[in-house]
DNA sequence: GACGAAAACAATAATCATTACTGTTTTGGA
DNA sequence: TCCAAAACAGTAATGATTATTGTTTTCGTC
């Protein structure tokens, strides 16, 4: 008896919305995007729906950068360089690390490791022509 | 003639709290702490320094985590686990990671890589042991 | 030791991203 | 078509942070 919905017009379109670029984009992004095509959208049904999409592993956060939380719609390991002139978030493929990295931090801390992020700060390709 | 000051007794409090702990503080923690010792001390005053003390290098931010931006009196590399029962902040000493990961980012990206972060999720020690 | 201009401050208001609430609309199985 | 649950728009509320304004502190100078 008791139905949760998946699907829902709006909620389609954030995912393919976010789904249609690798600009990491912010919850304003996607409402920007959306609102010509649906003008009746708010802006909240974007933030719960993302949320909602992070919360069922759907989408991912990469954190919050300059203040805005950043979603990826890749859920495979994978890096990113955040470029510290334009805040553009640009993938790097996964890189092999040492195995034993998870090993020492968890022997160094008395904890329990269950994941890790590695971020590369720099420019990007565009910022880093400008700046020549 | 222009003189800019390095110190006040307010500011070097700040400074001597965010010092006397690892726990990677928050301002508002600061705030907390200092509130009893310095009674009309202001929020705002330490969001100002510390903003002015990681502007200038003497502490780091380690970003935010769970919407709080927390600071961090190590200026030296190193990593981080963070502890995602109870958001604790524990430092991991710098590991060596392959030389060639920043060249291969930056081969990947086509920018210019000035800096990573490798950041370790998990439990922390006594979060660990109570999940047992 | 007092003086004064610049810096630092408290108090408060303003911002801004995000979340919660309320009443309305949409959805999809019966 | 009907209807209860879910989703939504619109709006208010929240909470961390930042800016503003008028007052206080600082510290080099006299």
């Amino acid at each position: 008896m008791e139905q949760v919905r998946k699907h829902s017009r709006k909620r389609d379109a954030i995912l393919r919305c976010v789904r249609s670029t690798d600009c990491h984009p912010t919850a304003d992004w996607v409402f920007s995007r959306l609102k010509p095509e649906i003008p009746d959208l708010s802006l909240g049904t974007v933030y719960r729906n993302l949320a909602m999409f992070k919360e069922e592993g759907t989408i991912l956060s990469l954190g919050v950068v300059n203040g805005l939380e950043r979603f990826d719609r890749r859920i495979d390991p994978h890096s990113h360089l955040i470029c510290q002139c334009c805040s553009r978030v640009v993938d790097v493929e996964a890189m092999d690390l040492p195995e034993t990295i998870c090993q020492e931090a968890a022997r160094q801390t008395g904890g329990a490791i269950t994941g890790w992020k590695l971020q590369f700060v720099g420019l990007c390709d565009k910022c880093k022509a400008t700046q020549k």
